[in-house]
DNA sequence: CTGAAAGCGCTTACAG
DNA sequence: CTGAAAGCGCTTACAG
């Protein structure tokens, strides 16, 4: 069998008369070699994992959209690790151990024990959507989006200005949500304006909106404009407004934060990031570590935009988008 | 080391007092088994492929946001491949020979040759959204679906429709986009009108829809409503019409399928399928014949369900749920 | 150029 | 109850 697996590999030099009878042998048989025990002996698995909070998301899976393509494009297969608890991460890091030449993680970093057993282990890791001292990072500025989609907001002459965020959570970090938020705070107080905590929102992502919406409007002074962590939270408060017969952007001007699919259709104002380039740029760098080369960018940051739709308006106006939902006329603006 | 194994693994009867001393000696260490050896070893991999054209559509997603809790509740790491070319089907199944424990193949089969492979490897294979005689299957009454949304439309007292939707390709068998075409004929047959060829359109999946819609109006006597065999290529049709001035319901009426997410925001009339739900049946048989169970019902067939909104009214008028694009509007009728 | 052998890291009968 | 050994199906030095 030695010579089987030299001509499959073609690793060393066989004759042309043998390499012709093994070749004609494995089509008749239509043999093809164990997988697991190849990676065993060779000690890679040609496979890496993609771990993901929630991966049916339209923020991850348009991340996936890039990665995917890249691994395929290069022999990896794709073990894909949904998280959907935040208890869940370390068993998720876990579970690869062993079976993947390299790991990339959206959205989530691993357990500081367990990311030194990886560097121990020499299995790469990437991060996107996350920030790390250790490893490659591809990454937005959160902060200074939540600063621009909250100064749009400013701008047109809003002053009660609503934020809506998940809930924090300890595995997740510093999450997106709580650096937009950040960067929401940074805003108003740059604007003079103080943070009125009644109009910051926090809960399960997504859910909830028609309550948070509620509790808005019953407030003495309810606000004119909310800023949402993400398009669907901001979606759902869009729904939850109109569902109780207000008006977009109306009663409440709403940005939200991606700009995936769904936002053009909904017509939404939000802050755009390059999602799929994110995937891709992590799949590259991942790739790059498993050739074994030297890095020379692990620590891309992305740009932001601005993508003005039918959603805001100055408080009580109509929006000058909001005849043509689809045709999607769209102003931009660059983050720093 | 024998030991060891017997203690990770619970197998055979260990004494409490080394039992212990394993177990802490364990955590200290941070010992994991290694996966792939432990596969080798005992034949099974833990894992399980899913095979998908595009993965990345809508329609797939929402699959495998029923398939991936499933496997996940069952300890099984999901594998995935992504179909992008017809050409590339077979290297997916190949590539996955020796790897897992079982397959779930989403709108896609294996070659036959593939197929007596893995039943000769006893190598369970599930189909989703795919008849076949051998395997079990998930499907769905596209054919049914197809006169149902021409039904819908003919009641509206359109003549003449158009069809849109995929190039036949041969991978792809019999794929969904023509079943549904079937149905489109046969509505129209059942009506007592012919069909007119050049109201056919068929194309790269979603591509196109600015040249089809063209071409549509210049002909002497355009169609004055559309049935699309997917939400995307609907939604893309809405796109183009709206962007050379027409109106949709008013000058065209349009019909999906699937009804994605996306439908209900771009307010779509479309046939609606338990996408979700296929893949969780789908995941269930297949856990329930690596658990070496006989299927009580290895061929299920799940309901479809016209979902009326705004795209569609009768020849020439607005539709009633025009106004309303995001409160949704419904009325629904079941196909048979 | 091509056999035979060792080894990858587990699991699991097999002795003891 | 617990060692020692064989075996899972490959790959790859090592002889010849």
């Amino acid at each position: 069998m030695g010579t089987v697996s030299r001509v499959l590999n073609d690793s060393a030099a066989v004759s042309e008369a043998t390499r012709r009878r093994v070749l004609d042998v494995v089509a008749e048989l239509g043999y093809e070699p164990n997988a697991t025990a190849r990676a065993l002996s060779t000690g890679r698995t040609r496979s890496i994992g993609v771990i993901a909070p929630f991966f049916t998301r339209s923020s991850v899976i348009e991340r996936l959209r890039g990665v995917a393509p890249m691994l395929a494009g290069a022999g990896y297969q794709l073990i894909l690790v949904d998280v959907e608890r935040a208890e869940l991460r370390d068993a998720a890091f876990r579970s690869l151990f062993g079976r993947v030449d390299g790991l990339l993680s959206i959205s989530l970093a691993p357990s500081p024990a367990d990311g030194a057993r990886l560097v121990r282990a020499g299995v790469p890791l990437v991060l996107v959507d996350h920030a790390h001292d250790e490893f490659p990072t591809i990454t937005v500025d959160d902060a200074g989006g939540g600063r621009c989609a909250t100064e749009h907001l400013l701008g047109l002459g809003h002053e009660r200005i609503a934020f809506m965020g998940d809930t924090v959570d300890a595995v997740h970090g510093g999450s997106a949500s709580s650096r937009r938020c950040v960067g929401y705070q940074r805003a108003l107080d740059d604007a003079g304006l103080s943070l009125r905590p009644e109009l910051v929102k926090l809960g399960p992502y997504g859910r909830e909106a028609t309550g948070i919406v509620d509790e808005l409007f019953a407030l003495e002074r309810p606000p004119t404009a909310l800023f949402a962590a993400s398009d669907l939270q901001a979606l759902a408060v869009v729904d939850a407004v109109r569902a109780r017969g207000g008006r977009v952007p109306e009663d409440l001007s709403v940005v939200g934060f991606d700009d995936v699919e769904l936002a053009r259709y909904a017509n939404l104002t939000t802050v755009a990031q390059p999602l799929a380039v994110s995937g891709m740029r992590g799949a590259e760098l991942l790739l790059a570590a498993l050739d074994g080369s030297e890095l020379t960018e692990p620590r891309q940051h992305l740009p932001l935009e601005l993508v003005v739709r039918g959603t805001t308006a100055p408080p009580g106006e109509r929006s000058h988008f909001e005849h043509s939902p689809m045709e999607g006329g769209r102003t931009s603006a660059r983050v720093a």
